[in-house]
DNA sequence: CTGTGATGTATTTTT
DNA sequence: TACATCACAG
């Protein structure tokens, strides 16, 4: 092996299988801190070592976190060489995408919808039919179909009223039909459309394999339909195919994860090899084999045992007081107590809780005991309104077909188009078939005269036209960030925030911290691509966001734990109905899911793992009483100690 | 079209 | 509890 090693990441025998496997497919079963992130770099570090080019190579991860954690790896094992390719499944389809989707008749500057957009385009088309109370059904519905690679009419409807079950192919084309009057696709669709090109276009695949002939898959319990065959197509006949996860650790089936495609690789791969990796690095034995007990009441597995050499530890502390308050305030004072007489960095001890709300009461005690905390996760930076606004000038400046970055700034400043204006609008581009903001020019010229609007509206439209035609005239001399100032002061946007005077303070500091990113962004990447920056920031999730720098308590959902460490956690809410979710108790893959959750959460412990649970909690609008967890039970006496 | 106030209803997890 | 949506008036 020519690239150096520290000696204090000597690789055990089954780390060592792993890494040198150079051709077929490979599932690496990695428990949790058995060193997975170190084999994979190690594996492409080796690959790279014995000839392979590193633009031969692609890695991919399910979050912008992993795959910065993994390039930087690789640069401090291989800083000589040009960098593999690694990158989310998302971003690799948009840049697939960004390439090719002319095959599938978009422009390639289409824009990425986020949730929020989706949201507003199936109200919009929900209105019209009358039925606006689904859009978070119909959401989740397509959602799932892209997911599943099935049309909707191969979903289960069953459960749902009939009036939607009968709506539903036509709210699914018709909803396909806008994304592409905006000449938009949704997340799923960088998934989807990218499978939808391979498979209708083989010649284009066949460039792809070619060019990525060696694919590594990072948590691959997580991997839905789509990715699955994705990943199939790109590997082909050669089938370089090397992939890590840990079915315990699957906690993403809502969002369509399959974890039989972890349990099934060998009979989808029938000659492929398997590494178990067993040892863990992290945890003391007693948090470990506690976790290995309440694993084991799961059916779909594969039966592991993950081992520890470390000494065995402390036990679980578990603590039940009677109210939230009392919860929060027991927890509080162990951080104190652990930072102050055992040293323990406030960034080494984390929060973990099921849902998001149970945040706020810790926060309230955090706050009163002047610690210092973060909560991670949440809402995102670019989910803000005002972030959103802004981005969405943006996207009016590359793209004429936006549907939404023109709904969303079309009234910024107040110009006395509402809704129906709109819509007649929209409704009249597509008749035509022209583009929205092709028509609005139009309108503003006099060349269309089809319909009538008030003076007010008329004059409001010039104005907006007039606005995105001087931004777009000065989008080839102006940098990203001079451009954004420039749309700030020509849309008067501070003074739309000024209405409010409550938030106006954060929103104007947000606003100024979007010109800064604009700016570093633009430093960092040498490029001034308004389009690659816009596609960056619609990838980026509020966990990418995260800052994790300062010696501060971190607060946060289980989900967003997955992959951290921490030295002492703090599992709180352990009740059923909050967890296990009340949502999961109707089915037994649900539950089994839950207790994959928690066997996360406890298994990021290195040192401590602290239990609790309120015996009354303030739910739902009253107080309630709450029974322990079942995972409470789950968990064998001898590991625990009652405080 | 816009702004206000009242009423209702939802709180899982998110790339 | 808190926010979002809705109805209504200006």
């Amino acid at each position: 092996m020519m690239f150096r090693m520290h000696s204090s990441e000597q690789l055990n025998p089954a780390q060592q299988t792993a890494i040198t496997h150079l051709n077929g497919p490979l599932l690496v079963l990695a428990g949790a801190g058995s060193g997975k992130t170190r084999v994979v770099s190690y594996r492409i570090a080796q690959l790279i070592e014995s000839g392979i080019p590193p633009s031969e190579i692609l890695a991919v991860t399910f979050t912008n976190k992993a795959a910065g954690e993994m390039k930087e790896r690789i640069h401090r094992l291989l800083d000589r060489y040009d960098h593999p390719t690694i990158c989310t499944f998302h971003s690799l389809g948009a840049k697939i995408l960004r390439e090719s989707i002319q095959h599938l008749g978009y422009a390639p500057n289409f824009t990425i919808y986020d949730e929020e957009d989706v949201n507003k385009l199936i109200r919009a088309l929900l209105q019209s039919l009358d039925m606006k109370k689904e859009v978070k059904r119909c959401r989740t519905l397509i959602s799932q179909a892209k997911n599943q690679l099935c049309s909707p009419a191969d979903l289960d409807l069953s459960e749902l009223p009939l009036e939607t079950q009968k709506a539903m192919p036509e709210i699914y084309s018709l909803y396909l039909q806008r994304l592409r009057e905006a000449n938009a696709v949704d997340f799923d669709d960088l998934l989807f459309l990218t499978v939808q090109l391979f498979q209708k276009h083989p010649d284009v695949l066949e460039y792809y394999r070619k060019r990525w002939p060696y694919l590594l898959i990072d948590e691959y319990q997580d991997t839905n339909q789509t990715q699955y065959l994705m990943a199939r197509l790109i590997v082909g006949e050669q089938c370089n195919l090397f992939v890590v996860g840990d079915p315990d650790q699957s906690i993403y089936s809502w969002r369509g994860a399959n974890i039989q495609n972890i349990l099934n690789f060998e009979k989808d791969y029938p000659n492929a090899k398997i590494v178990r990796l067993e040892q863990n690095y992290r945890s003391h034995p007693n948090i470990l084999d506690a976790a290995n007990a309440l694993i084991a009441y799961n059916d779909a597995r594969y039966e592991k045992n993950l081992w520890s050499d470390r000494e065995p530890g402390e036990k679980i502390t578990l603590f039940i007081g009677d109210t939230e308050r009392e919860e929060a305030n027991f927890v509080i004072q162990e951080i104190e107590r652990l930072h102050s007489f055992h040293q323990i960095p406030l960034s080494e001890m984390t929060i973990f809780y099921r849902t998001n709300f149970q945040s706020r009461i810790f926060e309230d005690y955090l706050l009163r005991r002047r610690l210092p905390y973060v909560i991670i996760g949440g809402i995102s930076f670019y989910q803000r309104k005002e972030i959103k606004d802004l981005l969405a000038f943006l996207r009016v400046i590359i793209s004429d077909h936006d549907l939404i970055s023109i709904e969303r700034t079309l009234n910024l400043p107040k110009r006395g188009i509402g809704p129906t204006t709109f819509e007649k609008m929209r409704a009249e581009a597509a008749e035509q078939q022209i583009p929205l903001f092709k028509l609005f020019e139009q309108v503003v010229s006099g060349e269309t005269t089809s319909f009538r609007l008030s003076a007010r509206a008329r004059e409001g439209l010039a104005d907006y036209v007039k606005i995105i035609r001087a931004l777009r005239a000065k989008k080839s001399e102006f940098s990203i960030q001079q451009l954004l100032i420039e749309t700030i002061r020509e849309t008067h946007y501070l003074d739309i925030l000024r209405d409010d005077r409550e938030t106006f303070e954060d929103r104007r500091e947000n606003v100024s911290e979007l010109v800064a990113k604009a700016h570093e962004w633009e430093s960092y990447h040498e490029s001034d691509e308004l389009e690659a920056f816009l596609e960056e920031l619609s990838l980026k999730s509020s966990m990418d966001e995260a800052n994790f720098t300062g010696d501060r308590i971190n607060l946060m959902t289980m989900h967003n734990g997955k992959g951290l460490e921490y030295q002492t956690v703090f599992l709180v809410g352990m009740e059923e109905d909050l967890f296990p979710h009340a949502n999961s108790r109707s089915s037994f893959e649900a539950i089994e899911e839950e207790r994959r959750l928690c066997y996360v959460g406890m298994t990021r412990a290195k040192d401590r793992l602290y239990l609790t649970a309120a015996e009354t909690r303030f739910l739902w609008g009253g107080h309630r009483m709450m029974r322990p967890s079942r995972f409470l039970r789950e968990i064998p006496r001898t590991y625990i100690q009652r405080c």
